[in-house]
DNA sequence: GTGGTCTAGACCACA
DNA sequence: GTGGTCTAGACCACG
């Protein structure tokens, strides 16, 4: 799982975006204790500053405990993830839909588009 | 066709996106001649610069042409305008199918939820 | 109204809580304009990018509305403002119930001890 | 009386609120003997080093005093327990009714919201 | 000139 | 060694 920045749009959103990609798919389980702020950073190139903001905002949502002097763990609650990924899959889904609708594609045109182009990629 | 801009993006990008969504759907259409960029600032309550700017990006894009003394005028190359059309639809398909793969989505569920989705969107 | 910054607390919550009284007293009014940050920070004797953290949160808790290239405004929403308000209230009373009861004070003591020493206090 | 700890605040903090609890409330009497470091480090599940550190700060503010050879005891003092107890008292409420005001309370509404709240809370 | 982001490097409290 | 905060200074996008 390589660390994917782009300089298009801030990094701390990308490194949210991924992290929790990481917690989703199951790269980081449940309670699984993550590696230091600095050496996530490190991992990603990027500044300590920079991953501790991601991070942080990630605690924020409920997706990670901060233990004081102890490092950080994913949450143990299920429930927070399933939802926390619920979210981000209907955000995802409905800027899709908004934009193709911008430029103009009927629905029965998105859904035989994406059709067509989905049998072509990797199970 | 009212200029809808939201402030949480940048303006001109949204200038670009909707003036994009006017040529594709033909309310300019092949080789007609655009309004003026204060004209078109004023329609869009929006600051020249800023259309200027838009309107710089897709000259680039070889979607408008700049006639020195003339003003602008939509390409008069069909095939221009379909391919970037096509460019773009094919890049937020592939960006979105990926990212919801990543998530963990196989491709039935993803054209099912979709498929929901889009049931209760406007036409 | 001075800017003061103890030691003892991370600066940029002090910053927040000084920055909700004066929204709540009225010293910025419903929709008024903001300072620069970087003014913000030179009046508060603070690192800008402190300043920007507190005004961030500010924001994310609807308090401020940040337009992107002109400034920040006070919210006009009167109730975002009332409940916001309420809620600073409600946790300053807890916690300061929670401490005196935690030092082994009743309630009957707390009250009686607040209403003397609230007699002696300028209205 | 258990332990309680909370991660979202320094431990050793923590100790030295629940401990000076306890020589207000008589739990350990005037000139008694504490047990080892040790054995309260243990019994409150905490590390030796962070009990210390809080006994170091009670022992700082004359509440306890260490004999090097034979442990720790409650000082004998009862004017310097009533003193720190009052002191303490003191600064919360006036901190407390300081902020309320500063958020445009009166001393009325604060008197009347405190009532409210303090009738829902355990005795 | 406005806000936003990032880096580098430092210091602190805590256990 | 862990996370948290702060500063200084730089750069960028935007209008």
């Amino acid at each position: 799982m390589p660390w994917e920045l782009k300089p298009d749009r801030p990094i701390y959103t990308q490194l949210i975006e991924q992290i929790e990609l990481m917690i989703f798919s199951g790269v980081y389980s449940l309670g699984s204790k993550l590696p230091s702020v600095r050496d996530m950073a490190q991992e990603a190139a990027v500044n300590p500053n920079t991953m501790q903001r991601a991070l942080a905002k990630l605690e924020e949502d409920g997706l990670i405990i901060t233990h004081r002097t102890s490092g950080r763990t994913i949450t143990e609650d299920a429930n927070m993830i399933e939802e926390a990924k619920t979210k981000m899959a209907e955000r995802q889904i409905l800027d899709f839909l908004e934009k193709m609708q911008l430029m103009g594609f009927k629905q029965k045109e998105i859904l035989a588009i994406i059709n067509d182009i989905a049998k072509g990629m990797k199970e």
